[in-house]
DNA sequence: TCCGATTATTTGCATTTACAAATAAATGAA
DNA sequence: TTCATTTATTTGTAAATGCAAATAATCGGA
């Protein structure tokens, strides 16, 4: 075994890679892309989020969603309402059209759950899963200070 | 807990992305990227790999990897040679300051490994690894047909 | 109330990225 | 040997990305 299939980095990334790299191929036939689907995926999860809590629940970076929202608009897939509570801040909304959209994509992203988890029985999933969930944790150490946070 | 924190390909993307971020900020200074990095490393644990080879072991894609490289060789870090054998692969070799650049990112690479598993013990940190290695092959299914292979 | 500091989002701009097409070389069958 | 096919890499080009600066609104203290 090389190196480098013993350096977690690694292996997180090239697992990821290649989900994220077939998926997307496979979405791009309904006019979708893996970004707008992880957008959709959090507003499915709860509408109306913020900006930057899309940000951060996506990883998508604050400046780069501005204008993935901008063009899932012009798509009519979501909306962008001012925040009646903050003027500062938008909330994103999806439109029926988005929502028809996100139930298209829901069966395929279960899929890809599936086909990744081959093989693997309930504790061992739940074993990876809570393992990457701490991991994450771990990772806010090395955050840049965003607000305070602990 | 939210659907999402269910999700395996979520769960993936975001503790890569934590991971990646935090790593590239903390190697600009040395005028390093993320993607250098990949580079360097892959050629640190063989040198003189194919063009395609290194797309494979570092999953940037193939003309994306063209371009990094030809920044790599501009900024004299790694040097291309004719595949002696098959003139029409290209082999990659570090330079002497690109393996200088390798040793000074090692220890910040090993650091990022052991601040994501913090907490983890021998054992659950290889069941982890062992996980994301099944979840890869796993994955090769979808893989868009490369060559045949299996 | 007014103002400086903070927070949320967008915009400017240079890079990076990815798909598709082009180039270049090897391979194998006729 | 010749040529169509396959393989390896690069190039064309448009889109996505990320940092830094700009904009806009809130907040809290004087």
């Amino acid at each position: 075994m090389n190196p480098l299939d013993g350096y977690l980095p690694y292996l997180l990334n090239r697992a990821g890679a290649r989900i994220a790299t077939a998926f997307c191929e496979e979405v791009r036939p309904l006019g979708a892309t893996l970004q707008t689907w992880r957008v959709l995926a959090a507003l499915h999860e709860r509408d109306g989020r913020r900006m930057g809590d899309l940000s951060e629940t996506t990883s998508i970076e604050v400046s780069t969603l501005t204008r993935l929202v901008d063009g899932m608009e012009k798509k009519d897939l979501v909306s962008r309402r001012r925040d009646a509570a903050d003027a500062r801040a938008v909330t994103l909304h999806a439109t029926p059209a988005g929502r028809r959209l996100t139930r298209r994509l829901l069966p395929i992203a279960e899929r890809y759950e599936t086909v990744a988890l081959a093989g693997f029985n309930g504790a061992e999933a739940e074993a990876l899963k809570a393992a990457l969930r701490r991991l994450y944790a771990n990772m806010e150490a090395l955050e840049k200070p965003r607000r305070q946070r602990g």
